[in-house]
DNA sequence: CGGCAGTGGTTGTCGGTACAACTATTCGCT
DNA sequence: AGCGAATAGTTGTACCGACAACCACTGCCG
């Protein structure tokens, strides 16, 4: 327990111990703040609205709905998804139920499971990407100029770096799962 | 359910509908949603493992250490931690069970409650605080050339033009609390 | 070919958030 | 005054995600 002057606001005292923020990066990070806190309610407000999903689970459609035959292994879904096996897991039952994906044993690998968007899943991406696109267009896009979508990308790749311990971003790399090699 | 050709992926159509996101905003939107994913979960647990806090309640608790008395209203947090009513009510009420906040009928306005930092709670934030900043250091900012503190800063204002419909991000004009006048 | 570490997924439980009522106080209007 | 509308918070429920324990299969190594 630092006895500090307790008349002064935690965040703005003076850089004794090294490595506080300066005062542009806190201008910055309040802003990043509000956006991690208000954007994800956005996207995920708009989706449930119109389609009845999750703004994660319409991106775990999505991501299917781009692989190879519309099936990829659980552990390439995670990672795709930014996400954990155990996440995963839970929402794809969800989706199982409501006859969006279903889940194949692998075959040539016993333990691992393929999950294949049907076309009830197929469709349900189709029908919710319209409006959900327009969302992010107008939450995200419609506001930046062009320099800025490129100055986001690079500030976004900075800071995966230490964020994304594997290249999650990097696009599947034809890790195609219909077949054993995994 | 439109009955686009199967065989192409749902978010690299043509742009038929107008407004689909061109290549380089899918590029930096790929990012974006990352970071969405990825950034809250290590602050989150970065500050569960040293300080036994959520994100959001360290902000909470920082937002009512910069306020005069270290008191804020009920509406006034909420509005400033970017949350809801609902969803601050029962933060508040474990961090009162903790002892870190402590609640106030409002002098004035019998409807109001005031929130109030405690002494423990002045020192949770005091202790949290360094090891915070640093994973925000090494998480976001490190990575960053300060061109880009200023691009980040830009940027997120344009996003929170239309997303955050109040001016939240503005300072709390003084807006304080333990006086009537709300 | 038999054990054993490592990989791939699933399940159980708990904490946290959203959403929808509901209560209590204040404000506006006549 | 006094009634209705609006404001300020709280509470209840249902769902989602994190974490930890657990099971099943594979691959290696003697």
């Amino acid at each position: 327990m630092p006895a500090d002057d307790p008349s002064t606001p935690v965040s703005s005292r003076e850089p004794r111990e090294p490595r506080w923020l300066s005062t542009a990066e806190r201008a910055a990070w309040i802003r990043v703040v509000s956006v991690l806190e208000l954007l994800p309610g956005a996207l995920d407000s708009q989706l449930r609205r119109d389609a009845g999903l999750t703004f994660f689970e319409y991106y775990l459609l999505a991501r299917l709905s781009e692989a190879p035959n519309r099936v990829l292994r659980m552990s390439a879904l995670a990672h795709g998804t930014n996400s954990t096996l155990p996440r995963l897991s839970h929402v794809v039952r969800r989706l199982e139920d409501r006859g969006l994906v279903e889940r194949l044993p692998c075959p040539g690998d016993g333990r691992a499971t393929n999950a294949h968007l049907t076309d009830a899943g197929w469709d349900a991406v189709v029908a919710a990407a319209p409006e959900h696109v327009g969302e992010v267009r107008s939450r995200v896009f419609d506001g930046l100029e062009p320099g800025q979508v490129a100055q986001l990308t690079a500030i976004c790749d900075a800071v995966l770096t230490t964020l994304d311990t594997e290249g999650r971003t990097k696009a599947f790399d034809g890790l195609g799962a219909d077949g054993p090699t995994g």
